[in-house]
DNA sequence: GAAGTGTTAAATCGC
DNA sequence: TTAACACTTC
C-alpha cells in the first residue's frame, strides 16, 4: 500500500502520538476542538496501512450513524481504492448487527422489531390497563424513566423495590416485569435491549463471544465519556482476548447522564485497561483565545474532573457578547435580524443553540419574518410522523405476524369496522389461549367466535392481509406502496381532502422514495426499518445549510463560526430539574459544549420573560449563574432597546444600556392584575368589570359539586374570551380548570 | 361504529 | 398554544 503516510500529515506531536501508537489499550483525553475525530480517524488508516491488522478486523464505535459515515468518507480520501472497510456504526447499530444473527439464543425470532420511545410508551399504557394500574399517581413516562434507568443499573422487577424508596416501588415493579414480558412476546426490543441483549449473549455463550473477540481485533470507540455502565460491559467483553482498545473522550463533555452515561467509565480508564497509555490533546485549533479562556474558565467550576489546559495559539477574537432581551419573542427577532447581517457579510455557518426543543419556534417564526432559510434539527421529526409510522407499522406487521404491537395500530386505522367491542373479543382469546392478537384472529374465524358483523370485518382485513404479504416479494419501494393501497391506507387519506391528508400523502411519498434507496440489498426491508428506528435526530444536520437551528445535546462535535446560544436563564439553563436533581456539572458541561462550537465569534442570550404554554402570563427569570462565571473581561453584555424598535427594520441591532429595562419586566405603564399584564387603568377596570359580569353564578370560595370529580371549591374565576374559565380544587383530584362547564358544576 | 365536539394535559436532553 | 383523548351524537 502507500508508503507516503500523509495521515500523519499536519499533526502535531501528541496527535501523532496518538495515531501511530501500536498495540493495547489507549486512552486519548482530547479537549474540545483539538481534532478527536480526526486523530481516531487517522489511527485507523495507520492501523490499516502499517498492516497492523486488516481493516475487516476494526470496529470504530461512534456516537452517531452519520459520524460512522463521515468517519468512512475520510477514510476513503486517506486511503484511496481500499477493498475492504472497518465496521464503522454506533453501539444500538452493532447490537442490532449481533443480534439479527443470534436473537434465537436468547428466546426472539431475528425478524424483531426495535421499538423507540413513543412504542415503550404506548406498551407500558396498554401494560397500565392490563394491570388495572392508574396513570394520574404514576405517570406513564415517569415509569418508563425508572424503568430504563433500572435496568441499565442491573436491576430487575424482583431486585428493583429493595433499590429505590419510593411508595409506587410496587407498581413500577410490576409494571416492569408485565412489560418485559409483553414486549419480548411481541418479538420487541427497545433501546436498552439492543445493548443489555448482546450482553447477555456473550455472557451465556463464551463461544460466540470468542468469535467476536477474534473477529474485531481492534476496537475504537469515541465519545467514551457518554457511555454507559451496559455499553463499557459490551467493550469488556468484546476486549476478552485481546486489549488493544482506543478510548477516545473528554470528561469535560459529558452531557448524556440522563441516560445513563457514566463519567466514570472515561475517570476510570487506566485501571479497568491496566498498562494503558493515556495521551492528551490539549491545542485546540478551533475557537479563538477568547472564546476558549471563557469556556476554560467556567467549566473549571466543575470539581469532577481530570486536570487538563486546553490552549490555542489561534488569534486572540472579539468578546463573548451576551445580549439581554425583554421576552422570547425580542430574543428571536434580535437573533434572526444578526443572523441577517452576518449573511450579509459573507459569513458561512451559523448556529442557533437551545437548551429544549420547544425554544425553536420563536427563532423559526423571527427567521421566517425575515425570509432568512434555516435547516432545524430534531423537533417532531419525519420518522416520527404519526403516518409515517402507520407505514413502517405496517411493514413491521406483515414481515412478523406475531407484532401485536404494529398489528393494533393498523387494525382500524383506516377505519374498517373493527372497534372497541370487536378488540375487546378478540383480546379475550388472546388471554384464553395464549396466543398473539393475529393467531386470536385467525382462530376466531375458523372456530366461529365472533358475531357474524365482526367476523365479516375480520375477514375482510385478514383477506387483505393475505394478499398485501404477497407484494413483500417485490422491490421494497413498489411493495410499500402497494402494501399501503391493499390496506386501504392511500385511500382513506385521497379521501380526505384536506390539507393536511395531502401533506401526510406527501410524507408517505418520501417514505417510498427512501424506501427506493434501499433496493438490492440483501435483505432491505430489514435494513430499512433498522435505519428508521436507529435514526438520529444528529443524522439531520445537512452540512450545506447556512442557518442550523438544534438543541446543545445535538451541536456536539460540531463547529460553526458564528455560534447563539440562546436562552441563558436560570431554570432553564441551567435548566430548573438539573438544579433540583443536583445535576449542575453535567449542565455546565453542556454550557462548555456549546461555547467551544464558536470558531470566531460566540453569542449568548438571554430573556427577561418567557412564557410556558402559551398563554401564561410570562414568568421573569434570572440571568444564568453561568453568564456570571464568565470572566467580565472577556464579554461585553448589550441590552436591547426598548420592546418594539427591532421588528420591521433593517437598522442594525439595536444598542442601548439603559439599566432600567433590565430589571423591570413590564412595559412602561404597564400595571397588573392577577399575574396579567395591561398597559392602562382603564383596560383593568374593564377587566375587572367583565369579571364581575361575566360570573353571575360563581364566585372564589364557593362550595361546588362536579359531575364527574365530586365535591370541590371555586379559586377563581375568570374570563377566558368569550367563556369563562372556572379554576376549582377538588381533594384528591387536584385543580381543574373548567371551560363552559356550568351543566356539570353544581352550586351547593 | 364513525364523525364530531369538548376537555385536558403538556414540555429537558435522545439512541 | 396544540395534540391527544374522552365523550356525545347520530
Amino acid at each position: 500500500m502507500n508508503s507516503s503516510e500523509h495521515y500523519l500529515e499536519g499533526l502535531n506531536e501528541q496527535q501523532r502520538l496518538a495515531v501511530s501508537h501500536g498495540e493495547g489499550p489507549v486512552l486519548i483525553l482530547a479537549g474540545a476542538g483539538s481534532g478527536k475525530t480526526r486523530a481516531i480517524t487517522r489511527r485507523i488508516a495507520y492501523l490499516i496501512d502499517r498492516r497492523i491488522c486488516d481493516p475487516r478486523e476494526i470496529l470504530a464505535v461512534t456516537f452517531t450513524n452519520k459520524a460512522a459515515n463521515e468517519m468512512k468518507e475520510r477514510l476513503e480520501q486517506l486511503l484511496p481504492g481500499l477493498r475492504h472497510y472497518p465496521l464503522l456504526c454506533t453501539f444500538h447499530s452493532f447490537g442490532v448487527r449481533v443480534l439479527r444473527e443470534y436473537a434465537d439464543k436468547l428466546g426472539y425470532r431475528r425478524s424483531f422489531t426495535i421499538c423507540d420511545t413513543d412504542d415503550q410508551k404506548r406498551l407500558l399504557k396498554k401494560v397500565f390497563k392490563d394491570l388495572g394500574l392508574d396513570d394520574e399517581q404514576l405517570p406513564v413516562e415517569k415509569c418508563r424513566a425508572v424503568i430504563s434507568r433500572a435496568r441499565n443499573q442491573g436491576w430487575t422487577p424482583d431486585t428493583l423495590p429493595k433499590q429505590i424508596f419510593s411508595r409506587q416501588a410496587e407498581d413500577i415493579s410490576t409494571a416492569f416485569r408485565e412489560y418485559l414480558r409483553q414486549l419480548k412476546e411481541s418479538n420487541c426490543m427497545d433501546f436498552d435491549d439492543l445493548i443489555l441483549l448482546p450482553v447477555e449473549l456473550f455472557e451465556k455463550h463464551p463461544r460466540i463471544r470468542e468469535r467476536y473477540n477474534q473477529a474485531y481485533r481492534h476496537i475504537l470507540i469515541d465519545e467514551y465519556q457518554d457511555t454507559n455502565a451496559p455499553q463499557y460491559k459490551l467493550v469488556w467483553l468484546l476486549t476478552r482476548i485481546h486489549q488493544n482498545v482506543c478510548a477516545v473522550g473528554d470528561e469535560d463533555q459529558s452531557i448524556y447522564g440522563f441516560r445513563g452515561a457514566d463519567i466514570n467509565n472515561i475517570l476510570r480508564f487506566e485501571s479497568d485497561f491496566p498498562g494503558a497509555v493515556t495521551i492528551k490533546l490539549e491545542q485546540n485549533y478551533r475557537s479563538t483565545q477568547t472564546i476558549l479562556k471563557a469556556a476554560t474558565a467556567l467549566v473549571a467550576n466543575n470539581l469532577d474532573r481530570k486536570d487538563k489546559t486546553m490552549w490555542t495559539d489561534g488569534p486572540q477574537g472579539s468578546p463573548v457578547m451576551v445580549y439581554v432581551a425583554y421576552d422570547a419573542r425580542q430574543e428571536a427577532e434580535t437573533v434572526a435580524h444578526k443572523i441577517g447581517q452576518y449573511l450579509r457579510n459573507g459569513e458561512s455557518k451559523l448556529a442557533v443553540l437551545y437548551r429544549t426543543n420547544f425554544q425553536s419556534r420563536q427563532f423559526e417564526e423571527a427567521l421566517r419574518r425575515l425570509d432568512i432559510p434555516y435547516k432545524l434539527v430534531g423537533g417532531v421529526s419525519f420518522y416520527h410522523r404519526r403516518e409515517v409510522r402507520d407505514a413502517l407499522s405496517c411493514l413491521q406487521f406483515l414481515r412478523d405476524n406475531a407484532n401485536s404491537t404494529s398489528l393494533a395500530r393498523i387494525i382500524n386505522n383506516p377505519p374498517r369496522g373493527i372497534g372497541k367491542t370487536t378488540l375487546e373479543q378478540v383480546q379475550s382469546i388472546v388471554e384464553q389461549r395464549n396466543v398473539s392478537m393475529w393467531d386470536a384472529i385467525r382462530i376466531g374465524l375458523e372456530e366461529d367466535l365472533y358475531p357474524s358483523r365482526a367476523a365479516r370485518a375480520l375477514r375482510s382485513f385478514a383477506e387483505s392481509v393475505g394478499r398485501a404479504r404477497k407484494h413483500l416479494e417485490l422491490p421494497l419501494h413498489i411493495a410499500l406502496e402497494r402494501i399501503l393501497k391493499e390496506l386501504g391506507y392511500i385511500q382513506h387519506l385521497e379521501d380526505e381532502k384536506t390539507e393536511d391528508a395531502e401533506n401526510r400523502l406527501l410524507n408517505i411519498n418520501e417514505l417510498i422514495n427512501v424506501a427506493r434507496d434501499y433496493e438490492g440489498r440483501e435483505d432491505s426491508m430489514q435494513e430499512f426499518l433498522d435505519h428508521a428506528s436507529l435514526r438520529s435526530e444528529a443524522d439531520d444536520i445537512d452540512d450545506n445549510a447556512r442557518v442550523t437551528l438544534m438543541t446543545l445535546h445535538n451541536a456536539k462535535g460540531l463547529e460553526f463560526p458564528v455560534v447563539f446560544m440562546a436562552g441563558c436563564e436560570e431554570g432553564l439553563f441551567p435548566h430548573s430539574r438539573s438544579i433540583d436533581e443536583n445535576t449542575l456539572e453535567e449542565e455546565r458541561r453542556l454550557c462548555y459544549v456549546g461555547m467551544t462550537r464558536a470558531q470566531k465569534q460566540l453569542i449568548m442570550t438571554y430573556s427577561k420573560t418567557r412564557r410556558f404554554y402559551g398563554s401564561d402570563p410570562g414568568r421573569s427569570n434570572l440571568p444564568s449563574r453561568f453568564l456570571a462565571e464568565l470572566p467580565g473581561d472577556l464579554t461585553e453584555t448589550v441590552l436591547i432597546d426598548s420592546y418594539g424598535s427591532v421588528y420591521g427594520s433593517n437598522r442594525p441591532s439595536p444598542v442601548s444600556l439603559g439599566a432600567d429595562s433590565l430589571f423591570n419586566p413590564k412595559p412602561r405603564n404597564a400595571s397588573s392584575y392577577k399575574g396579567k399584564t395591561y398597559n392602562t387603568v382603564e383596560s383593568i377596570t374593564q377587566a375587572l368589570e367583565n369579571k364581575r359580569k361575566s360570573s353571575p353564578g360563581f364566585k372564589s370560595g364557593d362550595e361546588v359539586s362536579h359531575s364527574k370529580f365530586g365535591r370541590g371549591q371555586v379559586l377563581m374565576v375568570e374570563k377566558a374570551g368569550d367563556d369563562l374559565k372556572i379554576t376549582v380544587s377538588f381533594p384528591g383530584k387536584g385543580m381543574k380548570k373548567l371551560l363552559q362547564s356550568y351543566a356539570k358544576l353544581k352550586k351547593l
